[in-house]
DNA sequence: CTAGGGTTAG
């Protein structure tokens, strides 16, 4: 029934575009008119039919629409074909496309530089740039030149596929070959991909050397250095740069102060929030949705779930609808705080509201059953993803493996790895950190050690992190020695240990007795520049206090409380059982 | 609404 709608909607509008005055001409008046107005477009039914895509609703009313069209006598245009495919696009559906567009070929179908970018765009958001340049050739098949838009989509291509290189070199063969000429567009790509590559401070230097040429980088340019700064906690020098382009005479737009408004809250500069708020208003950009969600993450993030929901009720008060991120950032929210029966309910209220939850919405519940050891309920609810209709992501997936492993569930765990790996998603970083930490927590160091090795295979790059996790478990498993070395090998790999990775192994080492080389790494974590934390003097102290070294003890915590830190309870403890003992010597 | 672009959530 659907499709026939579709369709009869669609002759409907190609038929009866003319007379829309209404007025009545006399029988014999075509006469009077000249043998070019009888083939134009007034006539009733014009050589270049008209389709009327506002009844796609799905990506099978556009392929269904997309088979009528093929039929039509006369053809739509190219341009029709063009606006079905982009409507494609739009819904994500990259594959569909490019099956259409194979058909449209069979067919013999005319297409244009148009199709040819879209469909070397859809390669591109597939991931697959290679087969976008061989769209190339179909270009020079059909005689047309690939031009600034075609350049653009390849090099945001490249940029997707990680080859930062190649984007760039694409880029300067563009400007020495004059293969066209760069606009707007292209300056963006360029820079948010380096930016987004982790390349903030090259691309701050273009933008610099493009100010002093005649391609003008333009606001949102400017907002994608800014907020890369602010991610990169640079948020002093993305202050400085919006100072620069209101002195360029370009406008900031709200989403240039809501990244700056991000990067200060995110970094506790919370008097520097709020007076840029007053700027913000005083220079008539209202907040919107998007720029309260980020208060309402910020206070989240702080542990301040109170005065997040003051955020909410604040933009309701100005008419702005909390979204789907809204809820999903309180949910996050109160999972951190551990009150996961508030996370509940706000989850539980969105359908409500006419909010459907999300894939994250999902996850970030997931997660904070999780952490608060409830595993069931958190299983419960991955089930109900598949039951929704909704995608499973990877951390989806990660989440709920880290659930399992802490609750010891390895043979489930690895069971949910191999399940996601047969659903087509690509285990990351995170995810393998996941999986090895879960391994070694439950003392499974040999299967961990393989599955480092299957990671490198994958072209996963082991992390810091990952390296920790082995070496706390190697520790844990009364393996020093092996953790010892493992770490020495560490700089071999790039890799620069981290507080955390140090407190680790010094206190190991403190445990079992070797308290001077755990001495001799302490006096090498500040000599490298890594500055002991709480954490560091209270696990050495508790090593020397095991061993009995009261006086070596006693020395470390006047030093911890010169640096301002206090000794935790353990070690405070483990203080009095000793001078217990002492005293009754 | 014939093609390419920046900001928010885990």
């Amino acid at each position: 029934m659907k499709k026939m709608r579709v369709f009869a909607m669609a002759v409907i509008s190609r038929g009866f575009a003319a007379n829309k005055r209404g007025t009545v001409t006399s029988p014999l008046s075509f006469l009077s008119s000249s043998f070019h107005n009888l083939t134009h477009k007034n006539m009733p039914f014009s050589p270049n039919p008209r389709i009327d895509f506002s009844c796609i609703h799905d990506v099978d009313d556009a392929v269904f629409l997309f088979r009528q069209m093929l039929r039509m006598r006369p053809q739509p245009c190219v341009v029709e074909f063009n606006k079905l495919l982009t409507s494609i696009v739009k819904m994500k559906k990259y594959s569909v496309t490019l099956n259409v567009f194979d058909e449209m070929r069979q067919s013999g179908a005319l297409v244009d530089e148009c199709t040819l970018n879209i469909v070397i765009n859809c390669y591109c958001l597939l991931n697959r740039v290679d087969f976008g340049f061989a769209i190339l050739g179909s270009f020079f098949k059909c005689g047309y030149k690939p031009d600034v838009t075609t350049f653009n989509t390849l090099i945001k291509g490249l940029f997707l596929g990680d080859k930062v290189v190649e984007a760039e070199k694409l880029f300067k063969k563009l400007l020495m070959l004059k293969l066209c000429e760069p606009d707007e567009v292209t300056i963006l790509t360029v820079i948010n991909g380096l930016c987004k590559a982790g390349h903030t401070l090259t691309a701050y230097d273009l933008l610099r050397l493009f100010e002093k040429t005649s391609f003008k980088p333009d606001v949102k340019t400017y907002s994608t250095v800014i907020d890369s700064l602010c991610k990169d906690r640079i948020v002093d020098d993305a202050l400085q740069l919006l100072a620069k382009m209101i002195d360029k005479g370009i406008s900031p737009n709200i989403v240039t102060y809501s990244s700056i408004l991000q990067g200060l809250c995110n970094f506790g500069r919370w008097k520097e929030a709020k007076d840029l708020i007053t700027v913000m208003v005083d220079h008539k950009i209202s907040l919107d949705a998007v720029t309260f969600n980020i208060l309402v993450d910020a206070f989240c993030k702080e542990g301040l779930v109170k005065e997040a929901e003051d955020v909410v009720e604040i933009m309701m008060q100005r008419n702005i609808s909390p979204n789907v991120v809204t809820y999903t950032t309180l949910i996050d929210g109160y999972s951190l705080v551990g009150q996961i029966d508030k996370a509940r309910k706000v989850f539980d209220s969105m359908p409500g509201k006419g909010l459907k939850p999300c894939i994250i919405s999902y996850s970030s519940l997931i997660n904070g059953y999780c952490k608060n050891g409830k595993v069931e309920e958190a299983w419960a609810l991955f089930l109900e993803v598949r039951r929704k209709g909704l995608d499973y992501n990877v951390v989806t997936y990660s989440t709920m493996l880290h659930g399992l492993f802490c609750a010891g569930r390895c043979a489930d765990g690895l069971k949910l790895f191999k399940d996601m790996q047969d659903h087509q998603l690509i285990p990351n970083l995170v995810t393998y950190n996941t999986l090895l930490n879960g391994l070694c927590m439950n003392k499974q160091i040999v299967e961990a050690f393989s599955f480092l090795h299957i990671m490198e295979e994958q072209g996963v790059n082991p992390n810091i992190t990952t390296y920790s996790i082995l070496i706390h478990g190697l520790c844990k498993d009364g393996k020093v020695e092996i953790a010892r070395d493992l770490f020495n090998s560490l700089p071999c790999k790039g890799l620069r240990p981290n507080v955390q990775l140090y407190n680790i192994i010094i206190g190991s080492l403190c445990q079992e007795g070797h308290v001077e080389e755990a001495k001799c790494l302490f006096v090498e974590m500040e000599k490298s520049g890594c500055a002991p934390d709480s954490v560091t003097y209270n696990v050495c102290i508790q090593g020397l206090l095991k061993r009995k070294l009261l006086a070596e003890a006693k020395a470390l915590l006047d030093e911890m409380h010169k640096r301002g830190f206090s000794p935790d309870s353990t070690t405070v403890s483990l203080f009095l059982d000793q001078q217990q003992e002492e005293g009754l010597r």
